[in-house]
DNA sequence: GAATGTGAAGGTTTTCACAGCA
DNA sequence: TGCTGTGAAAACCTTCACATTC
């Protein structure tokens, strides 16, 4: 939960990751060349209903047309604003194993403004070696070269025995966002914003649902 | 939202995934020996409060002691099988690219009893070649390789562009639990279960987070 | 004494329904 | 007429508080 501007309103989590799904439904839109599209077509796109599409912009603005629709381009424009993915992060990516290389070509994220710029690993074997045209960075100098790189955000993806030292000291360099795809849960300071990618959690899901209802009640967003 | 096995119950998907979190945890508690564990210590351990605990495991039923808390081994067991965690799950990958090639090589899957039994592409030169093991297979031949191998989820690795094409022909396998990677809102029908991992929302997220922060425009509790 | 299990209270999020505007 | 923007209602989820049990 997220107080914006002066403490005023609250915004909720729910409505913040529904905002990047508008982001994305808005650009396919873009790039079909929709002028305008209406909550009840940006809804059904990405199975909400439009009370919702509606409601959640409506935190942030009056960014429609009655009648008419919310204009597409500038919508977009709009949500990547509030999102703040209208420039670019500077991310470290921490781990180039099995996560990390995958995430080193994942090309939605430089898309998205997420440029990474450092990578590091403690493996003398990877260290100085290439991931796609970035050098991979020995972990020792970890401290220092995300400073002088100007790193925003910290993608941890390195296994969990070792995840809490390697983010103990991405705290103390100061980082104040951090991506953890680590299986635990990582104790951070108030001040940092940790979030976690646990691919685990959605198979278990599914498997949680084909054991127990085999009912309909499909696609859990 | 979904309803349990006799459907006297509805169980929230956010106690589902908080069920995930407490098995993690049981795992590490067995690991380091303890015979019981409170709901505040197993809430501690995940940055949640004992009554929601407590409340969770409520819905399946009273597995702990008054006075004692709950006994570390056979909770693990017990959620393991409320979860379908206690067997193999047969698992089919379709696209070994960036991510395809992450996920079959990761190990966690296969901890929690998700085995990648079949993998399939469309690039002429990775069809025959060997993955960890397994031969990577011709999406020509999805729906009869899928039947033959009694696959039960299908996760989903290629670009987006292709892969509502792919979806459909999964469903047409009968596949009733789907985990997509590709970034867009793929469409299936009402008895099968999709769930989505859109790495790039959380990243969004934290920008969102940044930016409101840098902004002077208020801070996440 | 300690900690669970659970109705009831409290809080949050979603949906409804309609006024208001193009 | 069509569709947004939004208070109010409904649904949902979390927390409280305490009786209950070991």
């Amino acid at each position: 939960m997220v107080a914006v501007a002066g403490g005023r309103k609250k915004i909720s989590e729910s409505t913040i990751r529904r905002l990047s799904l508008y982001y994305r439904v808005l650009s396919v839109l873009e790039k079909e060349n929709y002028q305008t599209v209406s909550s009840r077509e940006l809804a059904k796109r990405e199975k909400l209903t439009p009370a919702q599409v509606r409601k959640d912009l409506s935190f942030f603005g009056s960014f429609g047309t009655r009648g008419l629709g919310y204009p597409v381009s500038e919508l977009k424009k709009q949500i990547g604003e509030i999102l703040g993915l209208n420039r670019v992060w500077n991310v470290a990516l921490i781990g180039v194993g099995n996560i990390g290389s995958a995430l080193v070509g994942y090309k939605e994220f430089l898309r998205q403004g997420f440029r990474i710029k450092v990578i590091f690993d403690n493996d003398q074997r990877k260290i100085g070696s290439n991931h796609k045209g970035i050098k991979v960075s020995d972990i020792q100098n970890l401290e220092q070269d995300l400073r002088e790189n100007n790193i925003e955000i910290v993608v941890i993806a390195v296994p969990a025995t070792v995840a809490q030292y390697i983010v103990d000291d991405v705290v103390k360099a100061g980082i104040k966002a951090i991506l953890n795809f680590a299986p635990l849960n990582l104790k951070v300071p108030p001040d940092v914003f940790l979030r976690n990618e646990n691919m685990s959690m959605e198979l278990e899901y599914l498997s949680f649902a084909l054991k127990n209802l085999q009912d309909g009640k499909g696609t859990i967003k």
